[in-house]
RNA sequence: GUGGGUAUGGCGCAGUUGGUUAGCGCGCAAGAUUGUGGCUCUUGAGGUCGUGGGUUCAAAUCCCAUUACCCACCCCA
């Protein structure tokens, strides 16, 4: 037996599992704020979904996907992305009969079949949002607002954020060709890996990071300047928005994002020594293009929580207190005190305090050290003596002050609340 | 898919040019007189040294293979 977790997972727990609670509460917290209602999709979907959605000469399509047939011969994935089973889910569900626009958002694993890394795994989690519904750039400014105020209220600093416009079919086509025809004729001067993929997608020379490639396509011609005057102003009206909502931005005509459903607007948060935490765009096709026989344009982001964690963790920014709480250990001293201690426990808890007792019957020394352990914020040993007197001490386990309570569990509550 | 590094008790590590019962710190457990934690001390449990071969009188230590992890490329969150 292979007790190790398959290669690209891992097992999330104690202090850890802690950490992403407190950040989805903050997730949860932020999309309640902006108007963002949570959607739960499967974990996998029909194959067919995503060579639709994402692009069938995309990576993640053609190398790393989780594919394979169920018992009833059906083609399964399980979901690299978490846009396109809400894309999906918005259509099945008949949402696009509701008021406009519609806000979701998702939390959850998805699963890419590649290199682990830093910050990068089989099994990874993301936190998304889609908004679907409006073709304006102000549906631009609520996402990327919606980022910028998450990573600002987690602390976060250092954070860039990119915004680059794809233009629409039109204009993205004519762009296409006059950068062929650019790589095409600096081809020499390129890498291998650009000039084999200059045929199938040119625009990948742009992010290449070989030094030769970035000084020949620091001359290539920018997208931007191919925008036709709607997109133009698309891009613009977006800048403003930005720009008076004092988001911090830069243009990079560079960003070329991998996914196939990207129209116009295309963005990328970044952070230091980590590859991107937020990336996303509009994708104006694409619920058309899976088939639904209607069109709806949407915007959307992908968040990659596990690199957020590690950037918290990088900049001290996880909460510090982050343990199993433990209000009061009740502990016993003889046969007696150990049956009254199970008994005041579950009545503290009945209260909603939590409380805990010992299961193994050890010495009181060994209940007290345990009680500190848990940081236990109060203590107490019960032993005949108690018992008769229907009362006991109280320890505070930060000061050592100990006090008298009664051994009811409704003072005893009262005694802990009053003594923060 | 490509390249580099690492693999020793739960965790973090040491193990010199191959040589007796494989160590240390943390953690865990019991105890240091009579019913009370955090400091200190004592004792204890726990490892077929990633796995499979090979060389040798002898291998954690050398050789080969394999797997996993880490880092980078590719790509992405």
């Amino acid at each position: 037996m292979n007790f190790q977790a398959p290669k690209g997972t891992k097992d999330i727990f104690g202090e850890e599992v802690r950490a992403w609670q407190w950040l989805e509460s903050h997730i949860r917290e932020t999309c309640n704020i902006f108007g963002f209602g949570e959607i739960r999709t499967p974990i996998f979907e029909h194959t067919e979904l995503f060579l639709r959605g994402m692009g069938d000469t995309t990576d993640v399509v053609q190398k790393e996907m989780y594919t394979f047939k169920d018992k009833g011969d059906r083609s399964i994935t399980l979901r690299p992305e978490g846009t396109a089973g809400t894309a999906r889910a918005f259509v099945e569900q008949g949402m696009y009969n509701d008021p406009m626009p519609a806000k979701l958002y998702y939390i959850g694993p998805n699963f890419r079949y590649e290199n682990p890394q830093a910050g990068r795994f089989r099994q990874h989690h993301q936190f998304g949002i889609e908004a679907f519904g409006s073709p304006e750039p102000a549906m631009e400014a609520e996402v990327i607002s919606l980022g910028y105020y998450l990573l600002q209220k987690l602390g976060i600093t250092g954070v860039t954020v990119c915004i680059n416009s794809l233009g629409c079919k039109e204009c993205h086509g004519e762009y296409r060709n006059r950068l062929k025809a650019f790589v095409g004729d600096n081809l020499n001067t390129l890498c291998e890996e650009c000039r084999k993929r200059f045929n199938k997608n040119p625009l990948r020379a742009l992010d290449c990071k070989v030094e030769k490639c970035r000084n020949t396509m620091s001359n290539a011609p920018s997208i931007l300047e191919s925008l036709d005057e709607e997109c133009k102003t698309h891009f613009e009206t977006l800048q403003t928005f930005l720009k008076d909502m004092e988001i911090p931005f830069i243009v990079n005509p560079k960003i070329v994002r991998g996914l196939d459903y990207y129209t116009r607007t295309v963005f990328e948060f970044t952070a230091e020594g980590l590859p991107t935490v937020i990336g996303g765009g509009r994708y104006d096709n694409l619920i058309e293009e899976i088939g639904s026989g209607i069109s709806v344009p949407a915007v959307g982001f992908g968040m990659g929580m596990d690199r957020l964690l590690i950037l918290l963790k990088n900049q001290n920014l996880l909460p510090e207190n982050n343990r199993l709480p433990c209000r009061i250990y009740i502990g016993h001293a003889g046969e007696a005190g150990y049956q009254k201690a199970k008994v005041l426990v579950h009545a503290l808890r009945n209260l909603g305090t939590a409380a805990e007792s010992d299961l193994l019957k050890r010495s009181v020394k060994a209940q007290m050290k345990y009680a500190g352990k848990r940081s236990a914020d109060f203590s107490m040993i019960i032993g005949d003596n108690e018992i008769e007197a229907n009362k006991a001490k109280i320890k505070n386990m930060e000061t050592g002050e100990q006090s008298e309570v009664a051994l009811e569990a409704d003072f005893i509550r009262a005694f802990i609340d009053k003594n923060q």
